[in-house]
DNA sequence: GATAGACCTTCCCATGATGGGAAGGTCAAG
DNA sequence: CTTGACCTTCCCATCATGGGAAGGTCTATC
């Protein structure tokens, strides 16, 4: 399988691999007489893993962790465990982050008229004015 | 007042206001004999609005925008919540996509035992392994 | 005045994960 | 044997931010 079949197989874009590869996340594969990169179902079935991981949100940093706890079949399932609740805990903390501007501008939007007269409480509150829109 | 002044008013990182004058989010400021820049109470309401428009996670190109609005006095309001509406959806869509991934993430955690032994199926999940872990 | 240190200037490089594209080699079908 | 679809490596771009080097300037203290 070439990189291209591997690409379609896993859902990995074939640039994405050789990047894999690069950065150490994936060992070098296998290459035919003519330097072209050759994929088993071992590799293939590591990009999935790869992919599922990113999926998640988890970084090829936390990923290139997993993956070899993955491999390591002496692992402590408390290892894993771990990084998944960091994980959780700092999407967790995006997610507040997130919500946050949301519930600000929500409340902006809300209070501004949005036709064609140019007062706006949005610009207002970019601009530090001490203007009370009032709480809803 | 310079540059580092102005930072320390605006919350606003010297580099970052070097960035926003090279990208042209804002206007070169006069400079003194010594190619210091200086930064007088106008700039300063600019970089302050800049600051506040990031913090509720405008990009640099939508907080362009807001500015250019912000200055036009005959602006129309309904502009300025359209941009706003718009980044809401955009803020909405990634929490969706991060609660999706949280929630995925807390079924597999507290499935997993988490202790000395490998077995776990947190990595089952990102194997693929078809085994259903019971929804809860 | 000289010197130290805290600033300023420009310039280059790095991040993280991904894509675009050029230049050149290879393979398979017609 | 040509054509088109692949492969290879290499460089560049994204977005917003920071780090740091090399060199110039200002200010306070001796």
């Amino acid at each position: 399988m070439n990189i291209g079949e591997a690409a379609s197989a896993t859902g990995v874009s074939a640039k994405m691999i050789r990047y894999y590869e690069e950065i150490g996340l994936i060992r070098p594969p296998h290459r035919t007489g003519s330097n072209y990169r050759v994929y088993g179902a071992d590799e293939v079935h590591v990009l999935r893993f790869i992919r599922r991981s990113r999926t998640l949100g988890f970084s090829i940093e936390e990923t290139g962790a997993l993956l070899a706890l993955w491999q390591d079949k002496t692992r402590a399932s408390g290892e894993v465990r771990e990084i998944a609740a960091g994980h959780i805990s700092a999407l967790e903390t995006k997610i507040a982050e997130l919500q946050s501007m949301v519930g600000t501008l929500k409340h902006l939007v809300h209070c501004c008229h949005g036709d064609d007269r140019p007062d706006c409480p949005i610009l207002d509150d970019l601009a530090g004015s001490s203007t009370k829109t009032k709480g809803h």
